[in-house]
DNA sequence: TCGAAACTGAACCAATCGGTTTAAAGTGGA
DNA sequence: TCCACTTTAAACCGATTGGTTCAGTTTCGA
């Protein structure tokens, strides 16, 4: 007999419902946000009862903290598609910058990011755990193939992290507040190829080397 | 003797705490969300009963767009200070760098656009008066000056709106994700000066004329 | 100084909130 | 088949919510 607790899992959650209950939780809480969200409406959504999802969480908020987490690195791991790196600037430049801004316009980005910015005081791990599966995640891999591209002489950069966040901030010239404050949630191709060639050759005017 | 009943004021909502019930408004608004902050915490910060409040506000909803909307207008109005805007195309985008990056990394730019993103679904004139009196504002001024610029020869641009998007999405870079996510706010005048310098040297890649 | 209007504080309301409990029903591995 | 474990629905709790009411006090222009 152990005075220490043993722990079954590293992770002993429980039991089989589990992901059904952050579901749930994901549906209400990027609605309603986690004050507008109510319990009973959680276990709703859930198909759950309410006793059953308080089996898995002690309380409302570390329930919101699971599931923002749990979305946060999904995001991540979605934003991992492939690019050949190897092409012209001008072309992995476009496509990255098509890429980043059909993902930051998504419905469901718009909701998470939401959800984490209003609530980022109250739970300060929350907005930690978006910058650095959003943000800076983008950050480093534009930066790391700056750096490659670099190598092969194809563009003159001093500050890659700097040069990195120009270009996903001019990725979202009006599109993303025009997005984010609900005047508008779908674009026509024309706006966003406006953006994505502005964006580019911005970038290219300061960085690119001449040919 | 007018027929016309006088009009002491322009808005002449009833009495004489009308300021004041916002201001309490504001302060529990923007620290504690719309669903979060209690109506008696308000009439507590306002220094007025919860009978006053409520005589001015049929209810909580248009307690919370009046004062949001006044606080957007407040935020248009202090974007009006004046520039130089003959002065050097470097010298005046460096000036409108600093100011416009002082201005959204406030303590208070950045509660008023939590709030409007958290509820900018419930509210929907929310999301559209803030892109109004922020972005779309800013974009205006900026749009004019390159216009001015242009007459003058010392830039060449062809979408001007595109191209004060751009330049305000430049002056973002990172800090502003930092700081609305919790991550950072207070910057040292190196991290924002490196700011400045990458957005007007970029901008001025592309559209500047050269000397 | 007077009187109407504005303001107060506290009591009050029904509704909802997050969270607990319980007794019964379902589930699955051995 | 059996038994331990999970899940269920509903009742229940105290606290808090947005909102109302009202008798009494303050305020201020005329």
């Amino acid at each position: 007999m152990n005075i220490i607790a043993e722990q079954p899992r590293a992770k002993p959650r429980k039991g089989r419902k589990y992901d059904q209950v952050l579901d749930g939780a994901r549906e209400v809480f990027l609605l309603s946000g986690f004050e507008g969200a109510s319990v009973d409406d959680i276990a709703r959504a859930a198909g759950v009862s309410k006793a059953t999802l308080y089996s898995y969480f002690p309380d409302k908020r570390l329930m919101f903290t699971a599931m923002a987490e749990r979305e946060c690195s999904r995001q991540a791991s979605a934003a991992l598609q492939v690019i050949d790196m190897t092409a012209p600037p001008a072309l992995v430049l476009r496509q990255t910058a098509g890429r980043l801004i059909r993902i930051i316009l998504s419905d469901f980005s718009q909701r998470i990011f939401r959800v984490c910015v209003a609530e980022s005081d109250r739970f300060p791990e929350l907005g930690q755990a978006f910058y650095d599966s959003g943000p800076a995640l983008g950050r480093a891999r534009i930066a790391d193939y700056l750096r490659q591209a670099k190598a092969r002489g194809e563009v003159k950069i001093e500050d890659f992290e700097l040069a990195a966040d120009q270009f996903a901030e001019l990725c979202k010239a009006d599109l993303w507040n025009k997005a984010v404050f609900g005047i508008q949630n779908r674009f026509s191709d024309e706006d966003i190829d406006r953006v994505i060639e502005g964006a580019v050759t911005t970038f290219l005017a300061r960085y690119g080397v001449r040919d």
